[in-house]
DNA sequence: TCCATAGTTCCAATATTATCGAACAACTGA
DNA sequence: TCAGTTGTTCGATAATATTGGAACTATGGA
């Protein structure tokens, strides 16, 4: 057994954009996303897609990762997800509190 | 002299988007706007264009008011744009704050 | 009244993005 | 080794955004 499943990029703090995190929360479904990632701490694509198709939220997950947001390592059969809280915190402080805060107003 | 410069719509706070606010933010002249705007208080559509052309700034300001980020009156033959910081601090406390505070860093 | 200024609106072209089916790859258990 | 599960990648299509020229509107000054 060779073939190992391979690590995802995810980039370092440093590369973080404010705009591209931006444009990555702007869409509903990768907001819900992270909202339901900051309630559960971690949490599979499967767990996590509202029914929608496989290729989708694969999309979605890609912008999350490549905006710093997510991190997802594979786990067996299936992939783990969740929050980079505390390299957002340190690149963008008081941002995803800030962000995370109001949905729970919404509810 | 009948006509006067109607004035532009500008959502009230109840209907700002959480996902409309992080999307204008998302593209870098927009994004630039605002952090001008927060420097200045005050400020035309030809001081915060970048020698862009006009009709592509009139969208981005557009956007921003749409967004509640932006709140424009006619003055004269000009329009005055200033950021509606009260009434966003009051629907995402601690957001626009979070945000303007990372462009101070990379300057 | 005429002209210059500041922006908007209209329109078309271009570029990005979202969506999702189909094929593919990695892993686990039988 | 085969089958089932999970999720990715590829490719096409549709929807949406950005850009900027041209025509138009409001305003103020000469």
């Amino acid at each position: 057994m060779i073939p190992t499943m391979r690590p995802f990029k995810h980039p370092p703090v440093n590369d973080f954009s404010l705009e591209r995190l931006l444009y990555a929360l702007s869409d509903p479904v990768r907001l819900e996303v992270v909202q339901r990632l900051a309630e559960v701490e971690e949490a599979s694509c499967g767990e996590l897609d509202g029914g929608r198709p496989k290729s989708s939220m694969s999309h979605h997950f890609r912008v999350l990762r490549d905006a710093g947001l997510v991190c997802t390592k594979g786990v067996g059969t299936t992939h783990m997800n969740s929050l980079r809280r505390a390299e957002l915190e340190e690149r963008f402080p008081g941002l995803l509190t800030a962000i995370l805060a109001q949905h729970s107003l919404q509810k």
